[in-house]
DNA sequence: TTGGCTGCAAATATTTTGCACTGGC
DNA sequence: GCCAGTGCAAAATATTTGCAGCCAA
C-alpha cells in the first residue's frame, strides 16, 4: 500500500498533462483507484465517495473511470454477469485469482505466465497485444 | 468438425436424460452449438436459426442456452462490453485466442497451462475450480 | 471568464422474466 | 391431455449520454 500515494500522484500528473481538470470528486476517485483494495466496482467506489461527498453521482464515477481508463492508468476487469472491477494500482494486464465465495480478488505472481505467452506466440502466429487471465476458486480463508 | 454430430447427439441425450423436451427450435440451436463455428453469440445463433424457423424468438434462444449451460454442455464466454459467445464443442474451460480485428475466436493448445495452474495452487492455497483465459491480438490473416 | 465537469434523468444494450397459448411426449 | 416450451412484451441490470448549471484554471 506504500505506493498508493505515488499512484495517485501519477494519475493526477497524467490528468494535468492532458489538460484534464482536477476536481474534488476526481481526487476522491483517484484515491480509491490508487489503492484499489479488493479491486472495487464503480458502485463500490461510488458508495465509498458518498461518505465524504454526499452529493455525488454514479455517472461522474463512470465518467471519471472512463477518463482514467483512456489514459491507461486503470485496468478494467469486466464481468458479463456482474459489475466491472477496477485496478488502478497495477493498470497493466496481469492474472487474477478470484474467490467465488467472498468475492475478493487477488494478484498472484506467476513466473510461468511468460512461458505460456511465448508458447502461444510461437504456435499460433498471433501478435499478442494483451490478455485476461482469471482463476476462480475458494481462497484459504473460505475453505474452512 | 467431425464430432459436431456426436456433440449434438450428446446434448440431446443429456436433455432426454433430464426429462427436457426436444423441440425443433432446440434441435436447431443444438446443431449450431455443437459446431460452434467461430464461437457464436446468442444473437448470431438467433439469426442463423431464423433462416429455417422465421418465427422464433431471441428469448427462446437465451432460454435454451441457459438449459444447455445448466447441463454443463456449453461454455459461456462473457464479455462485459459485448454479447456473450458460446462454445458447445468444448464445454469445459480452456484458453482462447481472440483476434481483435476479425473477432474470430480460436482454441490454442497450451501444454504450459498445466504448470501455471500447479504453480498457482501451490503458492496461493486456493482450491481452483475453473478459469477463464483469453489472449487478445491480431491473427496471422489480419496482420497483412 | 469559460468551457470542461457535475448531477440528474433518460437512453442503451444485453439478458431475463411473466404470461397466455401451443405442441412434445 | 398435461405441462414444459414458445413468443411477445415488459422488466432488470449495468453503463452511457444529453443537457442545464457550476466551478477549476
Amino acid at each position: 500500500m506504500e505506493n498508493a500515494q505515488t499512484r495517485r500522484d501519477e494519475i493526477i500528473r497524467v490528468f494535468r498533462e492532458r489538460g484534464y481538470r482536477i476536481t474534488p470528486q476526481r481526487l476522491a476517485i483517484f484515491d480509491i483507484l490508487a489503492k484499489s483494495e479488493g479491486h472495487p466496482s464503480a458502485e463500490m467506489i461510488y458508495r465509498q465517495i458518498k461518505k465524504d461527498f454526499p452529493v455525488t453521482s454514479l455517472a461522474t464515477v463512470y465518467k471519471t473511470i472512463a477518463a482514467v481508463k483512456e489514459l491507461g492508468e486503470v485496468l478494467e476487469l469486466g464481468f458479463s454477469d456482474d459489475s466491472n472491477r477496477y485496478d488502478g494500482q497495477k493498470p497493466y494486464p496481469h492474472p487474477h485469482l478470484i474467490c467465488t465465495k467472498c468475492k475478493k480478488i487477488f494478484d498472484p505472481d506467476l513466473e510461468n505466465l511468460e512461458h505460456l505467452t511465448e508458447e502461444l506466440t510461437r504456435e499460433s502466429g498471433f501478435k499478442i497485444v494483451h490478455h485476461r487471465i482469471d482463476f476462480f476458486g475458494i481462497c484459504p480463508d473460505c475453505q474452512g
